[in-house]
RNA sequence: GCUCCCGUAGUGUAGCGGCCAAUCAUGAAGCCCUCUCGAGGCUUCGACUCGGGUUCAAAUCCCGACGGGAGCACCA
């Protein structure tokens, strides 16, 4: 039995899904059961909407879980095996400030808390602080202050948090800390593998001390290292404030590595679960390349979505002596996919791109169509019609006809240059794309033949194009 | 500073005493195929951080150095 335990505090994001893969995937190899819990013990960081939009998130990846709930629905449960902690004389009330406790945790110190606030005056205060809403005392572990870990030197177990909880309202104010709740819950859930990201490993000891403290049932805990990508933070502490500066449109940003951002810009859910899995369960910390997420989601998606034309950098075409014609192209190889019927005559618009490489008397293909062989370029490039016969050298260009619709791709790039914000790296292309993209959902991703896989979306009446990837 | 974790090609991974002159993916280069600069096929390039030790035998075990990461919160 497994279980993913995000806090509701923001959207997930990559580190998110590589946890919750791991979870659900472990629990299904091996036919067992998996938890959501909502670890929402902290009421300054829980917020309602979180709830939901974590779930949201979670659906859209593909997870199912087997049950879920809150660590907060549980309190009643937490403040008793406190008491029993207080009763064994294994927690102490502790009255010091948060300036005495640290040093206190530095120099190995022992404070007099320890000896004289547990037992039945421990218990006395403890009531006391369930009744009161004053901040000045804290539950502490019975850990071993001279410990080389630190994270054992009396770690904090319970802190008064006077601040409305999204669910329990102002029902309680003291609440348990990570090291306490997270070990409690493992163990009363049932839990029996519960990963972790590798910064929790000094917590282990802490972990099972408190389990054993209370002769719970001890699980096998897991850790694994954290997922980054290049240039692509995951810290709220980072994007936040690109939010609040408008540097990016929010946590949807096409180049935020959020999973709404990943969605946008057209990586599916399969490809994000095919390459967590492809990283594998282990402590090296990486840095992977954005490059491997395309090359999975281009694989993905390159048998299933359908093609079109794009022309970026448009530049007109007259073909002089083009006849009329009336042609059928399929939307992709397997042609049970559909086709799409365009009219021309004798103006296309091919890319500023393959112009430039033109020169008068060079024969090219509009893709799909025919021949064209150049007669004269300048702002306008005039060709001549050149026959439909499929010459294997020429080079077979997109392209579309007047009758076609202005579209902005946006092309992101890595939003963070080293440490700092990389004010270039969202780009945009203009062009024309064939009228029948006009017709295409928003939020579906089609391929753009020789440009890429772009995700449309429309914004209000207008239709924009996100860059996914070649 | 102290403590802990990690160290295989550019990147990510498999291997965890002999089957490893090291797997797969990605990337790069080349060829084939294809009415895309995509996909597919084939070929090539490219790595066990270093130094000691244990052993008949080490990428694999031990010690040390170096490098990277994390923790030292009344945040998770």
């Amino acid at each position: 039995m497994t279980r993913f335990p995000p806090e509701p505090n923001g959207y997930l994001h990559i580190g998110h899904a590589k946890a919750a893969i791991i979870d659900s995937e472990y629990a299904r190899i091996y036919d067992g059961k998996f938890i959501l819990r909502f670890d929402d013990t902290n009421p300054e960081n829980a917020l309602l909407e979180f709830y939901d939009a974590q779930k949201e998130d979670l659906r859209w990846l593909g997870i199912q879980w087997d049950s879920e709930y809150h660590t907060s629905d549980h309190l009643q449960t937490h403040y008793k095996l406190a008491e029993q902690l207080i009763s064994q004389r294994d927690a102490y009330i502790c009255k010091c400030t948060p300036e005495v406790i640290r040093e206190g945790r530095f120099h190995a110190k022992t404070c007099t808390c320890r000896e004289e606030l547990t037992g039945p005056v421990g218990l006395d205060l403890w009531k006391e602080m369930l009744a009161s809403r004053e901040a000045n005392r804290i539950l502490r572990l019975r850990g071993e202050m001279n410990s080389e870990n630190t994270a054992m030197r009396d770690p904090t177990l319970f802190r008064v948090i006077d601040t409305k909880h999204p669910l329990t309202g102002d029902t309680y104010h003291v609440w348990p800390t990570y090291d306490f709740a997270g070990a409690v819950e493992d163990s009363i859930s049932g839990v029996t593998h519960p990963f972790r990201t590798k910064e929790y490993e000094l917590r282990d000891q802490v972990y099972f001390r408190i389990l054993s403290f209370l002769n719970l049932r001890a699980p096998h805990l897991m850790e694994f290292s954290r997922l980054s990508i290049e240039g692509m933070p995951v810290s709220k502490r980072k994007i936040k404030p690109l939010i609040e500066q408008g540097l990016v449109s929010g946590f949807d940003d096409v180049r935020l590595p959020t999973l709404r951002g990943l969605k946008r810009r057209g990586i599916v859910p399969e490809a994000i679960k095919q390459f967590v899995l492809q990283q594998g369960f282990s402590k090296v910390e990486s840095v992977v390349d954005f490059s491997l997420v395309e090359s999975v989601n281009r694989k993905y998606l390159d048998p299933l979505v359908k093609r079109y034309y794009f022309v970026p950098d448009p530049v007109q075409l007259i073909v002089e002596n083009a006849q009329k014609k009336t042609v059928k192209l399929h939307l992709h190889p397997d042609a049970t996919m559909g086709d799409r019927t365009i009219h021309t005559a004798s103006t296309f618009f091919i890319p500023r791109q393959d112009v430039q490489k033109m020169k008068v008397g060079d024969v090219f293909r509009l893709k799909g169509l025919y021949n064209v062989r150049i007669t004269k370029i300048g702002d306008t490039v005039h060709g001549s019609y050149e026959g439909e016969e499929l010459i294997a050298e020429t080079a077979k260009i997109q392209w579309t006809t007047d009758d076609c619709i202005e579209l902005t791709v946006f092309v992101p790039g890595l939003i963070f240059k080293g440490e700092s914000f990389n004010p270039d790296s969202l780009h945009e292309i203009q062009g024309y794309a064939e009228k029948a993209v006009a017709g295409v959902p928003s939020g579906e991703i089609v391929q753009f033949e020789r440009v890429g896989f772009v995700r449309l979306e429309t914004q209000r009446t207008k239709l924009v194009g996100f860059f996914a990837h070649k």
